[in-house]
DNA sequence: CGAATAGTATGATAATTATCATATTTTTCT
DNA sequence: AGAAAAATATGATAATTATCATACTATTCG
């Protein structure tokens, strides 16, 4: 059983707010596991025991809606937490979380979590800082949905992608994500998302091949958004 | 000045996790005042000094889009807390209050909150619990957003006003927005919006005169969504 | 009170986006 | 490697939604 000392979730997280005593404890009841990609690691209406931590990877948040489509809410990376919503008003999952990458992941109990809560100050602030940054981010997901056309938003995602996973030294997206994920991204058909992807491609903005997406024209992109 | 013990805010918000001597040195340094229907409390940019409770009355919470459209991202009523997401992040905020009816509100001072914070875990812990509802709340909006059509939203947001605010003796929804701002809640142009309600009175689930909104088929409203 | 203004309503049309159909390519699995 | 399955691509078309124009109605204000 490793270490949570030194563990890049402590550094990017929350739990950086924890002594070395509370490190200690939250060690030694972990659960260290792996995900595999596409594998969930919690469904829409679970009710969770707890909070995971991604050292590696990456997974999607999603929520599926009456038409049939998963629509993504939010990517989660490595050194982010995953579930704190859930735990913190005691109610089951609005969201399922599925690897789009192979990961590893640590869980750790729902007590333990609430002890910090109630021990440690700097720890519920923390997490407080944190959900408030989950919020401002669905807020303006929420305006971005509701006033720019499906191409500001696919252009605004490819950036986002860029920005966030950064690039394979081909320069294609490093996050190599299907054409129903981006689709459900940024919430359209799939179809539209690939006719898009397919114009851009046209335009000489971006480069496609199999999977892997290159961003060839930036300032065109970043002009649309 | 008043004191803050029979406060309706203290019942429905985190504030009701402080003790007597808490509130009496709010009492001490809150600032009352009244908000006009159609004023603005803050705005989108705004550095907060502090949180604003809302004793009486109704605002909205806006967004300006580049299209020069307001997205209204939630509505705040009495009893509730404002301002509380820029102020735990220490950002300016990233969206405009504005009265959608005639309001009593409390000013409280940045430092007084942050005291409370730092000296009394269950407000923290309210306070956490009532920004995780805004985020589910956000996230399921986001979805609506995406997946669901502007019919099947103007259905959802007219069950939602009347269920949220009441109805008056006559049965019109008591909460009486403009067909701008019930645009905005759905994210779509008034037109669309004022003819999707001219079509929901038409089939005769809805009633209209004037600026009054009557649900009178809310069964068929419910099917939609 | 009556003009001015803001808000609501509706038609005509265009733009955007979804849906269905069908290739084509890529990946998976034995 | 080769068949089967999944993902991607593209065309044709329909549905939804936005935009622009204009008329009507309610409200405000001098």
């Amino acid at each position: 059983m490793s270490k949570c000392e030194q563990c890049i979730v402590r550094e990017f997280s929350a739990l950086k707010a924890l002594n070395k005593e509370e490190l200690l404890r939250m060690a030694d009841c972990k659960s260290s596991y792996t995900v595999k990609k596409g594998e969930t690691i919690f469904d829409e209406g679970d009710l969770l025991n707890g909070i995971y931590c991604i050292k590696t990877g990456v997974c999607k948040l999603s929520k599926l809606s009456d038409n049939g489509k998963d629509q993504i809410v939010k990517l989660v990376k490595k050194g982010e937490l995953l579930g704190q919503r859930s735990l913190i008003s005691d109610e089951t999952t609005n969201l399922s979380a599925v690897a789009v990458e192979d990961m590893q992941v640590c869980f750790i109990p729902k007590q333990e979590i609430l002890k910090f809560f109630n021990e440690n100050n700097q720890f519920s602030l923390n997490m407080m800082r944190s959900v408030c940054g989950d919020l401002k981010d669905a807020d303006d997901g929420m305006v971005n949905l509701a006033q720019k056309t499906v191409k500001q938003r696919l252009a605004e995602t490819l950036l986002k992608l860029e920005n966030d996973f950064g690039v394979l030294p081909d320069g294609s997206l490093k996050l190599q994500l299907s054409r129903e994920e981006i689709a459900g991204m940024i919430g359209t058909a799939t179809e539209s998302c690939i006719r898009l992807l397919s114009e851009f491609n046209k335009e000489g903005w971006i480069t496609l091949q199999g999977k892997k997406i290159s961003i060839t024209n930036k300032k065109e992109l970043q002009r649309m958004v």
